[in-house]
DNA sequence: TTTTGAGTTGTTCGA
DNA sequence: GTCGAACAACTCAAA
C-alpha cells in the first residue's frame, strides 16, 4: 500500500511543518509534491509582479527542503492534475484549502471531475484559524462588524489547532513527470527591478519562523504602541510569509499566545483576527475585490485623472509622508501598516480617485498582496466596506507625519531630497520659508514636487462628495 | 418584533 | 499647549 503515489498539491502552503494535507498524504504513500502556476484560472487575479518574485524564491527554498523533488507545472490545474493522475495511476490527491472565490470555484470543479474518475480528493485547513463558514451569527449569517466577529465568533469558538510537526516519514516519489523547471515558470521580472527588493527580505519556511522568533524577542514587547511608528521595528512583517503559507497562522497564534497574556499579545492576536475577518468577508462576498460592499457608494463620483494616479504611484505627490510610503512600496514591496492608511486616504479622499486603482497598484507591487486583505482594507479606507472608517475620518498627512514619524527617520530615508529640512517643516515643505528651503537644498518644483493638491480644499471636497452620497436614492 | 448599545487606526475647533 | 466635543447618522448584533 505504501508503494502507491499520492499527490500533494502545494498552493498557499509553501512549508513542510504544520502542513495538515502534506502530513496526511505522507501517511498514505509516496508523495509527489507539485506546484502549478495556474494563471489561466486566476485571470484578472493572477499573481502580481512583486509576489511572483517572492513566489520564485519561496518555491526554490521549498524545493531545496524537499531534496529537489518538488515538481513545477504551468497551466490549467484541472488538466495538469488529470493528466498526472492518469499517467501515474494516482488514486489520492491532497491539498490545503484556499478561499479566494476563483480558487473555490476551480477547486470544487476539479474535485467533481476527478471524483468522476474515481480519484479521491482530501482537503485540509492549512491557512486559516477558523473556517469562514463556521463563524456565523446565531441567525446563521456572516458577521459584518469586526468586534463581535472576533469576540463572539473567533474567541468563543474552539481554539485554533496546535501546529503539527514535520511529517516523520516523508517518502517522495521519483520519476519523469514532464514538469517544467522552476526558472521557466516566468516568475522573475526581466527589468532588474526586483534587485531593490532582495536586501529587505529573507524568504522561505526557515526564514519565516526566524522572523516570528525575532518579533517575539524584539517587536512584541511594545507592539500595541510601537506598531504605529514606521521607523520602529515593532511590526511583525510576517504578512508575506503568512500569505504564501511559509508560516501558518496557527504557528503564529500559538507562539504569540505562549508568550504571556498582556495587552500587546492580545492586540497582535486580534490582528490575526483581522486577517480572518478579511477572509470571511471575501468568502461570503465574492465580489469584494470589485464591488462596493455598501451599494450606496456605487454612485460615488470618483475622478478619472491618470496623471494624478501616476504621481501617487511614483511617490511624486509633493506630500512627504505619502511619497515616503509609495517609495517604500516600490523599493521594498511593502508598506508599514499606518503608512498604508495614510497613502490610501490620500488617494481616495484627497485625490478622490477610485479605491480600485489603489488596490490594483498594491496588488502588483506588494510582496504580501493578498486578495482578501487587500480588498477588505481598501474598502475600509474608502469607507465603503464592512465596519469602515466613517466618512469624516480623513487623515491629515502632515499631522500623521508629525505624530508618527516625529524625528523624520522614515520620511528622510525614503525622501532623501528633503533630508536636510528641519523636523518642523519636513512634512509640509510648501509652508517652509524660502530661506529654510534654500539652506536645506530644496527647490520645490525642481528637485522635489510642489504639493499636488491643497489639503484643506481637497478634504472639504471629499466631505461634500460623501455628504451628497447620503442624499442619493438607494 | 422591538429596542438598545456599540462601532480599528481622525481632525478640527473652541474653551 | 491641552482637552473635550462635534463631526452624522446608520447599521449591526444581540437581548
Amino acid at each position: 500500500m505504501k508503494e502507491q503515489i499520492v499527490i500533494h498539491w502545494f498552493r498557499q502552503d509553501l512549508r513542510v511543518s504544520d502542513n495538515p494535507a502534506l502530513s496526511a498524504a505522507a501517511q498514505q504513500g509516496r508523495v509527489l509534491p507539485i506546484y502549478i502556476l495556474d494563471d489561466e484560472s486566476a485571470q484578472e487575479h493572477s499573481i502580481g509582479a512583486a509576489s511572483r518574485w517572492w513566489l520564485y524564491h519561496s518555491l526554490k527554498k521549498l524545493n531545496h527542503h524537499l531534496q529537489g523533488k518538488l515538481r513545477f507545472f504551468r497551466g490549467n490545474a484541472e488538466q495538469v492534475l488529470t493528466k498526472l493522475a492518469i499517467d501515474f495511476q494516482v488514486r489520492n490527491i491532497y491539498w490545503n484549502r484556499c478561499y479566494e472565490p476563483w480558487r473555490v470555484v476551480r477547486d470544487q470543479r476539479i474535485e467533481e471531475r476527478l471524483a468522476d474518475r474515481g480519484i479521491r480528493i482530501e482537503t485540509h485547513n492549512g491557512s486559516l484559524l477558523w473556517e469562514p463558514w463556521q463563524l456565523l451569527k446565531s441567525d446563521q449569517t456572516p458577521y459584518k462588524v469586526f468586534t463581535p466577529f472576533y469576540r463572539k465568533g473567533c474567541l468563543s469558538a474552539e481554539a485554533p489547532r496546535t501546529p503539527l510537526p514535520e511529517p516523520e516519514t516523508l517518502q517522495l516519489a521519483q520519476g519523469n513527470f514532464s514538469e517544467v523547471p522552476l526558472q521557466e515558470l516566468g516568475l522573475l521580472p526581466t527589468t532588474g527591478w526586483e534587485k531593490s527588493l532582495l536586501p529587505h527580505w529573507q524568504i522561505g519556511e526557515t526564514a519565516a519562523y526566524d522572523r516570528l522568533l525575532a518579533f517575539l524577542q524584539k517587536g512584541l514587547e511594545d507592539y500595541k504602541e510601537g506598531r504605529n511608528f514606521p521607523a520602529k521595528a515593532n511590526v511583525s512583517r510576517m504578512s508575506p510569509h503568512l500569505h504564501f503559507g511559509e508560516l501558518s497562522p496557527n504557528q503564529a497564534w500559538h507562539a504569540i499566545n505562549r508568550a504571556g497574556d498582556d495587552s500587546n499579545i492580545e492586540h497582535f492576536l486580534s490582528e490575526l483576527g483581522w486577517r480572518e475577518f478579511s477572509y470571511s468577508l471575501l468568502y461570503h462576498n465574492p465580489e469584494l475585490p470589485k464591488t462596493n460592499l455598501q451599494a450606496k457608494f456605487d454612485s460615488f463620483p470618483w475622478r478619472s485623472d491618470p496623471d494624478a494616479l501616476a504621481r501617487w504611484q511614483q511617490g511624486q505627490t509633493g506630500c512627504p509622508i505619502v511619497d515616503a510610503g509609495m517609495r517604500e512600496l516600490w523599493q521594498t514591496g511593502y508598506i508599514h501598516n499606518r503608512v498604508r492608511m495614510i497613502v490610501g486616504s490620500f488617494l481616495v479622499k484627497n485625490l478622490l480617485l477610485d479605491w480600485r486603482d489603489g488596490l490594483a497598484w498594491f496588488w502588483d507591487c506588494l510582496v504580501d498582496a493578498d486578495l482578501a486583505n487587500n480588498s477588505a482594507s481598501w474598502q475600509w479606507i474608502a469607507g465603503c466596506g464592512a465596519d469602515a472608517a466613517p466618512f469624516f475620518r480623513i487623515f491629515n498627512p502632515v499631522t500623521q507625519g508629525q505624530k508618527f514619524d516625529s524625528q523624520g527617520e522614515y520620511t528622510r530615508h525614503y525622501v532623501p531630497e528633503l533630508s536636510k529640512l528641519p523636523d518642523k517643516y519636513l512634512f509640509c515643505p510648501w509652508t517652509t520659508p524660502k530661506s529654510v528651503l534654500q539652506e536645506s537644498g530644496v527647490m520645490l518644483g525642481e528637485n522635489y514636487p510642489e504639493l499636488m493638491v491643497d489639503l484643506k480644499l481637497s478634504r472639504e471636497r471629499a466631505l461634500d462628495a460623501f455628504k451628497a452620497l447620503k442624499k442619493a436614492p438607494g
